[in-house]
DNA sequence: TTTT
DNA sequence: TTTT
């Protein structure tokens, strides 16, 4: 079937690097993406908290190159991962990253935000 | 910034319809995406079990012809939307669609597999 | 940058593969893609011809079980190849492709097509 | 079927607007997106020229922000137009776009790249 | 637990 | 015809 997600978001915390009994480097991402949308006639906002989760030589070009703040694309597949935990069941949404891409480093004065053209795309949708 | 996914998968049960305040039909539909991918040596299999939330004439078109087992493709953007229960804190990721299509119904008979040629892509990844 | 496409559309005619001097298989998966979306008031169709390539084992795999008429998913990048011919400056677009998915054998009777909610997502667009 | 594109790319020139009879505004965004791909051992650079056709209020919105150099995250689909002009058949591959995004302007001092980490998914791809 |  |  497929699984494919693509999401631009900012660090909300410095990437953490661990790795796998075989010595793989796995690093996780924690990013937040800004959506607007409209709902009927009024503008929202929604903030999507997710971790990335990144592989081999990316991991270690991540945890050396990105910290909390910056700006990254990711794409690769959503997985709802799930585990016991004292006695509890507990889940997890992650992206599972095949690519990263870094996007440059904002100037402290640069506040142009990145910008939106409002999304047309989803004016019938929302409601909630 | 941009929060974009695209799944295939397969209704886990029919859609479901609510509407608005305001009168706008919202279809609940539950599918899942089955994955593949090497894990070293050898393939594993993953499910993702998600909600679409589809809105307008597509929700009401949705609940009038797709039901438990038909494949569909959504595409969308995450989210994670949250709730207070009982004093428990709640949460839950759904796909806000702003598009979903049909795929065929499957022949009884018809049963070799939406096949998927082993995903290179993913051959480095996945140490978990 | 990011340069990412995915198509699905049926093959106009049987997969051709060569191989490069390296020995690498490649293969040329030509397919078309049927759209349709509003202009104003009617609904047009549309179709895109382009070629899908193919590395590898994939390319292989192609080959073996594809051919004209079938369905696939493919993803990738767009990309122009340009040439000289004769003097002439030639140019193609065609689609690199990192994935290649095959879609199920349709069943002779199994007429119901690959369905297409109408794309609300369009309604605003497309002039020409 | 489904035909979705997303590129992040450069405008190569300013937008030009233009409107259809029914007053439809319509922009014409030209953006050149960068790649850089294993083949075998080197590394690859290729840029891909194509434009961007984006409607309605997004058009005036392109055409009054927007200029040569800026970057900007497309989403639509791939279309080949086809024209005669003075007996020769005329091909033009663009995307119809119903999202396009602003990133933000480039500090001239900041040379610091959009960054791409080596794109492990396509080392075994690009013969040619 | 949250970024801009 | 090309951007960084």
């Amino acid at each position: 079937m497929f699984n494919r997600i693509i999401l631009i978001g900012n660090l909300t915390r410095d990437p953490e690097i661990r790795y796998t009994p075989s010595g793989v480097a796995v690093a996780t991402v924690p990013i937040a993406v800004n959506s607007r949308y409209k709902q009927g006639e009024d503008m929202r906002e929604e903030t999507l908290f997710i971790d990335a989760i990144v592989f081999g030589k990316q991991a270690e070009t991540c945890t050396q190159y990105l910290n909390k703040g910056r700006t990254v694309l990711v794409e690769g597949r959503l997985r709802e991962r799930r585990w016991e935990y004292e006695g509890q069941r507990k889940s997890k949404f992650e992206v599972i990253a095949n690519n990263i891409r870094f996007f440059p480093k904002r100037e402290p004065a640069q506040s142009e935000e990145f910008n939106q053209v409002p999304p047309e795309e989803y004016s019938d949708l929302e409601p909630f």
